[in-house]
DNA sequence: CAGCATCCATGAGGATACTG
DNA sequence: CAGTATCCTCATGGATGCTG
């Protein structure tokens, strides 16, 4: 086995910690462009559980990957966006959203 | 909402359909360069369960992104490697991995 | 070697109701 | 609106034994 194939398989694994949840990768799509609200996320992605959304929100914020700002209103308004750090995701997800796309479009 | 966001929101969920289980990019990641034989998947990743190693190659195997090669031979010998179409992942498992290199050296 | 069968443990994930 | 709290299901994990 090459060394850089050693090497990867360790970088790969590291991804995979930070964007391993079940619905990571799709919140962190919908982030991609913007701020988002708790509730326009909830409307994005209809299948999620709001106690799924809340826990993913948190890893993802914990692992530096999300910014959490939460505004002092009435009623609550609280937003999700990327930090510094989560951008540089972007190039892995565009990757994974190009595969699906010459998925659908060769293979159904 | 964009149209190309709306869009890129279905091409990101077809990828996680067949790349979701949690052990199958880490599996991909090792039949990338080369065919494998099922006992040296097993070895080099120690963590995975046949029972879950087995599963997880059926699936992309039903999903074409694996061939899977038995040889009529005693001892018996399986070799799996990507089908030309799971070629076509490449490019995503590396953006997935150079990620995980960035993050492992800027941010431990 | 490359599995399959079975049984059991565990934890991630899910449904629903409630709250500041 | 943005969460909590509670209870429940099911995928995954793990051990062990067997087979072509």
């Amino acid at each position: 086995m090459s060394e850089d194939q050693t090497e990867g398989t360790v970088f790969v694994q590291t991804t995979l910690k930070v964007l391993g949840g079940k619905w990571k990768i799709l919140i962190l799509w919908h982030l991609k462009d913007r701020t988002r609200r708790f509730s326009e996320l909830k409307r994005l992605i209809p299948e999620i559980t709001e106690k799924m959304l809340i826990q993913q929100l948190r890893e993802l914020e914990k692992d530096g990957i999300v910014n959490r700002t939460s505004y002092s209103e009435v009623p609550p308004k609280v937003e999700y966006s990327f930090t510094n750090y989560g951008k540089s995701l972007e190039p892995a997800l565009k990757s994974l959203c190009e595969w699906g796309k010459e998925h659908l479009l060769n293979h159904q």
